[in-house]
DNA sequence: CGGATTGTTGAGGATACTCAAGTTAGGTGG
DNA sequence: CCACCTAACTTGAGTATCCTCAACAATCCG
């Protein structure tokens, strides 16, 4: 469950970056790196919050469910971040499931060292303010997405996110090479899969993107980017 | 611009309540307590942000404008509520405008304060989190709501949320008093205010809520907590 | 080489939007 | 106090988007 943790790796991120060897010692010293498989959860929803969370490396889907079974992707979690924060939110429980989508490695403390760090370490209570700052924005824009915008404005945006998340920039394009479905896709955009997959064909039958099971290529982001931004009518 | 401030009213607010009599005056010090009139704004959507607030007094309303001009409701502010805080969002304009619906007393500070607050008294680091905690949960719920509810149902769960936030129990029911457009509605539900307007009368008609103008009477909320859960199938 | 997961495609239909008049209520000024 | 004006709301008709249902195809995995 736990490996040898690589401080460099550790320094390199934001988080941790205005932090001095001493203070990152002291931190580092009560962690765990669980590392998780591709599928395997990192926790579940409604489990009590016991541990707290960095993602070092691989990458996330946090998931939430609704009463009538639907699942919605809240949000990807990608190295770096922090997560399963419930503390932060005063809650007791994780409100969502946090499930691999890659082999990947997190740093993990017990949720009672969350108090402890953001009083001893104030820098660190100031970039987790900021990092939920960002959330909170991202999901302001969500909302603002979901509320005005058409299905192939919000894949398109979706795809985008992606691709600025954890593109690799490649001689054709831009390619997310982590495995996301297009059930994935729907369910970050609040639609059906069946709609998504009428999208990407219009899109790939225009050259716009490519690359159909689970890895996605955008080979003109630029004209996806004005189908996100209402520009170009639409393809359907 | 400034009136006197009244200090067991700000001891009141749980963001301040963890506080000593000396902290208190620090911080009230370099405060301003702006009033603002109904329908005049405290600030713009991209204005830079120069100050940071919290609600006396009063009910506002925080709106985005699009791109394309559609305008959504990002949330209400009701008082003890902490707004405006760019800073903590990296940010150095405001995001959204904030319109005063009835009357408001806010206190303001220069935003160069926040860090100096952030670090100066912890506990108010911390009520900071959980409000932001507690607003992006709320963000959350609402992207739920948007990718899976249809418009009926969410319409339900706004009104309620309006009922909960600053509803007065009254012999009839529960009364949101303070004005509240169909518009309004509609932007905070992602719909158009005909929707709305159509759902309210079917509402009405099966005596669930009433008071057609600004006004809104919630007369069982309990059948509308059904409608807002997806139990009851819905009077349209 | 099955079985399962994932994706495609079509047809039909419902929800909710757009467009288009009207109606009511509230405020304002004569 | 009434007439008018505007903002808020109502209601209808037509339609577009997108969902549901359904069957089938492709890919992956053991």
């Amino acid at each position: 469950m736990s490996g040898k943790i690589n401080q460099a790796l550790v320094r390199s991120l934001p988080l941790f970056a205005s932090m001095d060897t001493e203070e990152l010692d002291d931190i580092l010293g009560s962690a765990a790196s669980p590392r998780y498989e591709a599928g395997s959860a990192v926790f579940e929803q409604g489990q009590a919050a016991e541990r707290f969370f960095v993602l070092l490396n691989g990458k996330l889907r946090v998931t939430q469910v609704t009463a009538e079974g639907q699942r919605v992707i809240v949000r990807m979690v990608v190295p770096g971040d922090l997560f399963g924060i419930a503390k932060a939110l005063k809650r007791p429980d994780y409100p969502g499931t946090a499930t691999a989508m890659v082999e990947s490695l997190a740093l993990a403390w017990p949720m009672a060292m969350w108090d402890v760090f953001m009083t001893r370490h104030p820098a660190l209570a100031v970039n987790a303010m900021q990092t939920m700052g960002g959330r909170l924005q991202e999901a302001q824009a969500r909302i603002r997405e979901l509320a005005t915008e058409e299905v192939e404005r919000r894949v398109a945006h979706t795809v985008l996110r992606l691709g600025n998340q954890s593109g690799k920039k490649e001689p054709g394009g831009i390619r997310i090479d982590f495995p996301v479905s297009k059930q994935d896709i729907a369910e970050m955009t609040g639609t059906t899969l069946h709609t998504v997959s009428r999208i990407l064909t219009a899109w790939e039958a225009a050259g716009l993107v490519e690359g159909g099971r689970q890895r996605l290529l955008l080979r003109e982001p630029h004209k996806l980017l004005l189908i996100a931004d209402g520009v170009t009518p639409g393809l359907l």
